[in-house]
DNA sequence: TATTGTTATACTCTATAACTATA
DNA sequence: TATAGTTATAGAGTATAACAATA
């Protein structure tokens, strides 16, 4: 990536370059914040006819791909601290697509399953994440999406899979 | 990537798996999400010494990069909307790593330069910036990292080289 | 003692609306 | 009319502390 740079000189050491460092653009701190920013955005424009967001779906795809979990187990297969969940929960909820209910062992716990609204939704959810994924990673050809997911995949395993402690 | 998985055979169809979706882990938007919050923490963790955060240190990055520059030409460098890039200008002026001056030709702009002690603390700055980049790409082999960067960078200059209407 | 869900609370990051002073 | 900086404000996302119920 080659950039044009316009130099001017001035006294006042005000120059005029192109607006992008080249610095930051190559560390990995800066560039995920403004990509998660920008993909987030898009899942949000998308889904938004559905009354959700990104994290939303996200949940209702966990519990299509493993049917009926705890709330706790929810949270934690998708990386989502147990107070931050319950909201999530309460808006599908509210929306009929989930429903909590009594763990069968533990009382302490919740079960959250899909309703029959939730299900037929699904199809949808996941058209909707495609769409999503074509147009935000359509930039890269294939191949570079997939080793993309990879690499996403081999550092975000990584670092979750640590205690919060030892990080 | 695979991933064991034992499933329980219970009445309630309550199963037991791996808790990690195949289906999530497998789009950009949980990934980046994910990948960015961590990589924020990470950069946070190592910069509170200096009374800073990631954001901060970018814009100083830039400064160092590219010298004194508009307010607004700083922001757009950084991805930073104008309404957002007030308060780090503040924080990074209480500090006295930065000021703003009068431009010279545009009164309605301030040009941001950096101090002598803002100068002096960039060692510090990149030196800090180089072991978050180490630690937290620590997982990928050298090659992958690189490959990680050049896509990050293909895919945000691609989004963040059109006008929000159009996107 | 530890864990599950919950609420209250707070902090970070972001952006819209509206204002002022300029251009 | 448009732009630069600013403030007020609000929203999304996150997490800590503390509690009740239960393990």
């Amino acid at each position: 990536m080659i950039l044009k740079k316009t130099i001017k000189n001035s006294p006042e050491s005000i120059v005029s370059l192109a607006l992008t460092s080249e610095t930051l653009t190559g560390r990995s701190g800066f560039l995920l914040a403004k990509a998660a920013q920008r993909v987030r955005d898009t899942y949000d424009e998308h889904l938004k006819t559905l009354n959700m967001n990104a994290r939303h779906a996200g949940i209702l795809t966990i519990l299509e791909e493993k049917g009926s979990l705890a709330q706790n187990e929810l949270g934690k297969c998708a990386y989502i601290d147990r107070t931050t969940i319950v909201a999530l929960i309460d808006d599908l909820e509210k929306l009929g697509l989930v429903e909590r209910q009594e763990h069968p062992t533990d009382r302490r716990s919740h079960v959250i399953y899909m309703t029959a609204k939730g299900k037929e939704l699904m199809p949808q959810i996941g058209k909707k994440a495609k769409e999503v994924e074509k147009e935000y990673l359509g930039p890269l050809t294939a191949s570079e999406q997939k080793s993309l997911i990879q690499l996403l995949r081999k550092l975000v395993f990584h670092h979750y899979s640590m205690p919060k402690e030892t990080r």
